[in-house]
DNA sequence: GTCTATATAGGGATAGAC
DNA sequence: GTCTATCCCTATATAGAC
């Protein structure tokens, strides 16, 4: 393994667990047993560090979202998309730890990231346009506003674990998905047919299950 | 006015604005115009002002939490007791702009700011179980998951601003608040009756109304 | 590629004059 | 109460030896 990889790895691994702005240069190549030249060798600092891991997150979550298109129209197959998303943001989760500092420091990702957002947040409206086509979902006598609901499920990927943060302190990564998806599944719920809302009751039981072993 | 009453005032004007993190005690007396020693005399740095600046928040949110008790039982009142909230949170906003890098760095405000997100949300939790009961709000066919209807309001509450930077910048009081509670309504709208669907409606035209004015 | 040594800058904090 | 001057500490960044 190149030299490059591990300090990237090693250097999520410290931003996920202390947060980007807690870390400076010096305390990365101390984790790494380097000297802080050394590690000025291989990037000129924290900016191209914070740099090369969002172009690592960004290509991955762009592949994820080319694969929405083709996840189905069944909730159980959202399901397991969502949990891969949602998978794929606890793995780079110090992104979304302090967003708002973060894209003011780095502005070169600053527009970027809010163009991801963007793209997510169409996806999320397609997915549910696509569920209230099929039949999937259904307003019943309460019409259904989809921006909103698309804004809140935006809302539980961007800030979720921030939040249980917040209340319970840390949360490892199965607990934080399944606390997620659940979270979103009781948005949908009122406009979930009885085979739906039967599923979503097996996902948690499940869950509420794992929570206690 | 006192000097450090006026230096409390700043503060919480550039907090707002650029984020605590972002500021420092010689930013503060630029803005203040008089010298970093002089503002040292008052507060012995950026920790004493955040925290004097905590005092009035809390003591103020837990005026309004008590209020709560006595909000009433129909919609309309806990619309108005939501908006007062919202206010409030509007007005101190920087204490949710980066939570918890904020609370990490100032731990004496720590336990006293998670205690109090506790407080919000039983209160929240009372609000809902009296809506149940009065008949408000009721599940229908679908049982409604209070816990997690709890959860996305507090979500609402602590994590609404930041969001609405994330996606379309900077929201002035009236769109945040007018925006926050329509995001809470549509989390109620699937359990409300027909007049309470319509009173929502109403308060929303309203709303879009004031958009585009 | 990796190290040590060092230069530079900025923020936090205090002493002492006025 | 307010100011100037100054000191300390930490983080960033580079130069040059190995």
């Amino acid at each position: 393994m190149k030299r490059r990889d591990v300090i990237l790895e090693v250097s999520l691994r410290l931003f996920n667990e202390e947060g980007e702005a807690n870390l400076t240069a010096v305390d990365i190549s101390n984790e790494l047993d380097i000297s802080p030249g050394n590690l000025y060798y291989h990037f000129k600092g924290k900016e191209e560090i914070v740099g090369a891991l969002y172009e690592q997150f960004e290509a991955g979550i762009i592949l994820l979202l080319k694969d929405t298109k083709e996840a189905g129209d069944t909730l159980e197959e959202h399901w397991l998309h969502l949990y891969v998303v949602l998978e794929y943001i606890y793995y780079y989760r110090f992104f979304f730890r302090n967003i708002t500092d973060l894209l003011q420091k780095y502005t070169a990702i600053d527009n970027r990231f809010r163009r991801l957002i963007e793209q997510q947040y169409q996806s999320i409206h397609t997915m549910l346009n696509n569920l209230l086509d099929e039949g999937v979902l259904a307003g019943g006598d309460a019409e259904i506003r989809i921006d909103e609901l698309a804004d809140n499920m935006m809302l539980i990927y961007t800030h979720w674990f921030e939040f249980q943060n917040l209340r319970k302190r840390q949360l490892d990564q199965h607990n934080f998905i399944q606390s997620a998806i659940l979270q979103i599944m009781t948005l949908l719920a009122p406009y979930m047919g009885d085979l739906q809302r039967q599923f979503m009751k097996e996902c948690n039981a499940l869950y509420q299950r794992d929570k206690q072993g």
